[in-house]
Order: structure tokens, then C-alpha cells, then sequence
DNA sequence: GTGATGGTTCGGTGCCGGCCGAAACAAGCC
DNA sequence: GGCTTGTTTCGGCCGGCACCGAACCATCAC
């Protein structure tokens, strides 16, 4: 089937390589399951282009899909593909996008100031919080990238996590993923997600409209206050 | 300049979407030089057409290049660039590369057994040195990837490191690389980098011919296993 | 100077694939 | 049963781009 190393390659980074399929990858970014209608709609082609792309991108196996009725539901196919989307997004040149418009400013300032990517918290909320955790002995960014033990006991007695959850997967408990817009590194991987789903859970954080943007709520502030030194974000 | 998200991240991935571009960055994951007319030999295609193609390699900042007298070397951009190749190559499905007579036979062994992946140790090596570094407390794996304390003063002191050049780069100290044949990953960042040309400046290992392959050398078998318990390499 | 070699520029060709609209399906709703 | 809505299939159009060969330019060797 597969022939050799630089095919594919080539193959992979085909489906990226149009931009209405980068739109809908982007958009997939939120982690959620969109219908083929929606996603059209999202990258500005008629429903017909949309299948099309579609099937690319599933049978590239970066897409996988769920039947339901009349509507296909499609999501990306694990967090290693969001980790790729994410990572070749970073290494777009320091991407100058003023906004024009008080619809598209506020938008794109709430989703500066936070957001979810993928299953974890990026902007400089996930940035903050990040940072935080360092200062708290909690992660080790000197070496690398890495939970410390008092991380581990962290997340497990303080956040109320449960560490099966934390290692039963072969992904990386604790991750960097640097974020495109803060060119600074965030937790992401297990960790990550589990924290993201907690806050979410907890009410301390939530999502503003139906984007990808959160933004803390007044106990979040308090409780992670009191669990961190985590500073306001304006 | 540069228009929306969806388009960046599209002209990002057109540039690794070709075959021929492909194989080029591919062959310069090795981290040398190579000239225009060696890449279009390489790849397989005419040097007019491998002049296009390191054009868009260059123009969209994967690629720098160096005139010297008639010849044009050109290289990828940085360490960045070569992670970010490397990850898509490992992302790419477990390629079954049944090589086909023995010359390719024993040179895709010797590729598996060890090499560079561009400035840091992949292969069997890799993943072996990186294993024995965490069983000795020097790496740790289990919350992430980064050098414990012990793993930094073990560089500086036993390997003899200067530790002006760990700390001075924006690059993170350590962070792992997925290997794409072991599927399994290794010591890479500004420490693997490190590593990797002292064990070559101290003739520990030496390359194979011209390619990426690297072979361990009794010396650095002996020495290796005086540092750390690092088992044979078959 | 002449000749050889590495690289680039320039036409020209051909194919791949992204796009749409119209028509066909399929699943719900009445 | 009909009507609406979400999705797919099928032609057909069109642009972009990967490729080559031939001519041209630059550098080195002599």
C-alpha cells in the first residue's frame, strides 16, 4: 500500500494543503463532532464540496465519523491529530490578524483571552495557569516539560482527579503545546485535558456562546485562588 | 500580508505536500548543507525543476540557503523546522518499508539500529540511551519528558557539557522526539542536540558512510557502559 | 581565451483537483 | 402518501502547478 517515506508525507500533508480543508480542521479544533452541513457552512463551499473533503480527510484518517440519523457527525480522529493541527499552526509566521469589526474584535479577544484547544486550555488563561503550576513546584519546565510528583499529588488530592484516569493511556501524561497566539507553552496532554474537564465540570470555568472561547466564573477565580497564585486575566 | 488562519496553516502543509519537496526535506533531516543539483538528484528530478522547488521551500521560511562560488547549499531553517517535519513523518501510518535487496537491506538496518534525526540520536541508539538515562534517574518519563537535576549535572559534569550552551537557546532544554521506526520516543531538544555531537566529537560514535547512520564504537561501548548501564546494541 | 560544470529562466504541456449546480437518495415530519 | 431537509453522486469547468528541455548565465579549471 504504502509506497515510500516521502509519499506519504506528501499524502498527509495533502489533506492539509487546501485551505477549505485547514478551515474545517480548524474548526474540528474544539474537539466537538460537527455535521457535514455545518462545517460547509463554516468554510464557505456548497455542501456537495463539502463531501468531498470530507472523505479525504476520513480515509486519511485524520477525520472519523458517526452516523445518526441524516446527519453525519465528524470529529477529529484523536488528540494526536489535534496535537499535529496545533503544532503546524504554530509554525505559521506570527500570524498579524487585525480585526476589523466590534463583533470580530470582542470574538477574537475573548478567544486571546481563553479558550479550550482541542481538550485543553490555551490562551493566556491556559497560559496563566500554566505558569502558576510552575511557580507552584507543581510542573518543571527547566528540563523540559513534565509534572513533578507534587503535581502528580496535586491533581489527584487537591483537583479531586482520579489517577487511573491519568495513566491508563499511552499519551504523554504532561505536555508543551505552544500556543499560536501566546507563543508561549501550555499544558496539554492527559494532564491537560483531565484539568480542563475538572474546571469545566467544577463550574469554575465556562464556555462563552458557542465557541471555542471560556472565561473564568466569579467562584473559579476564588477556588483557584486559593489552590494557586493564579494572577487575574484582565 | 498574511489573510486568515485556514490559509496559513494551507500554505504551511502545500509546501510538505509534494513528493519531490517531500523527499528533499526528508534527505536534508540530516541537518547538513546539501546543493541544489545533490537534492535534485536526490529526488529525482530535473535541477530546472529542483530550482522551483527550493525556491517555495525558501520563500515560505522552511529552507535558508548559502551562495558559495557556483554552488547554492541550502539547509532547513532550524531545529523547529526539522521537529515539526518529524513529527508529521511519525504521524504518518507504520509504514511497512519492506526493503528490497540487500543492499537496502542493510542500510535500512543500519538506519534502524541508530541515527541522527537531524541534530540528536534516533533509532535503537536513541531510544536506548534514552531508556538507560531514565532508569538512572537522569530523565524523567513518567510525568512528561524532561532532565531531572540529576540529569543536569550529570551532563555538565560527566559528559562534561559547558552549561552556557544548555541555557542559552529559546529551544527547550529537553523534550522528546517520536522515532518512526521504534515508535518510541528519545532524548531531543537542546540536550539531545548536545549529547549527540559530544559522543561524535569524542569519537564514541562515528557515522556509516555518508548517510544518516551512526555506529557505536568500542570505545564509546566501553565508556558508555562505565556512565551508564546502556545494554547492547545488536 | 576555451571548455566544463552547476544553476537559473523561460516557454509549453498535461494532469490533478477544487468548485459548482442539478439530480438522486435518505431520513425525518406532517 | 407528500413535503422538507441533510447528504451524496455525477458532469463539467477551470486554474494551478509539477514537469521537462533548451537556452542562458556564472563560476571555476586550463
Amino acid at each position: 500500500m504504502t509506497m515510500n517515506p516521502a509519499f506519504d508525507l506528501a499524502s498527509l500533508a495533502a489533506l492539509l494543503a487546501d485551505q477549505t480543508r485547514a478551515a474545517m480542521c480548524l474548526a474540528l479544533l474544539d474537539g466537538r463532532a460537527w455535521t457535514a452541513g455545518e462545517l460547509a457552512a463554516q468554510a464557505g463551499v456548497a455542501p456537495s464540496t463539502a463531501t468531498e473533503h470530507l472523505h479525504r480527510l476520513i480515509s486519511g484518517g485524520l477525520l472519523v465519523q458517526r452516523r445518526q440519523g441524516r446527519h453525519r457527525y465528524v470529529q477529529l480522529a484523536g488528540s494526536a491529530v489535534a496535537q499535529l493541527i496545533e503544532d503546524l499552526a504554530a509554525h505559521t509566521a506570527p500570524s498579524r490578524t487585525p480585526a476589523r469589526g466590534l463583533r470580530e474584535a470582542t470574538a477574537s479577544a475573548a478567544l486571546r483571552r481563553g479558550r479550550t484547544c482541542y481538550d485543553h486550555l490555551a490562551g493566556r488563561l491556559g497560559v496563566a495557569l500554566t505558569d502558576a503550576m510552575t511557580t507552584a513546584g507543581l510542573l518543571d519546565q527547566t528540563g523540559g516539560f513534565a509534572l513533578t510528583p507534587a503535581g502528580l499529588t496535586w491533581l489527584t488530592d487537591e483537583l479531586g482527579l482520579d489517577p487511573v484516569d491519568l495513566r491508563q493511556s499511552r499519551r504523554p501524561l504532561a505536555r508543551g503545546c505552544l500556543d499560536w497566539t501566546e507563543r508561549r507553552q501550555h499544558l496539554a496532554g492527559t494532564a491537560g485535558a483531565e484539568v480542563c474537564r475538572r474546571l469545566l465540570d467544577n463550574q469554575w470555568l465556562v464556555k462563552v456562546g458557542s465557541s471555542r472561547a471560556v472565561k473564568i466564573t466569579p467562584i473559579g477565580k476564588s477556588e483557584l485562588r486559593r489552590l494557586l497564585e493564579l494572577p487575574d486575566i484582565d
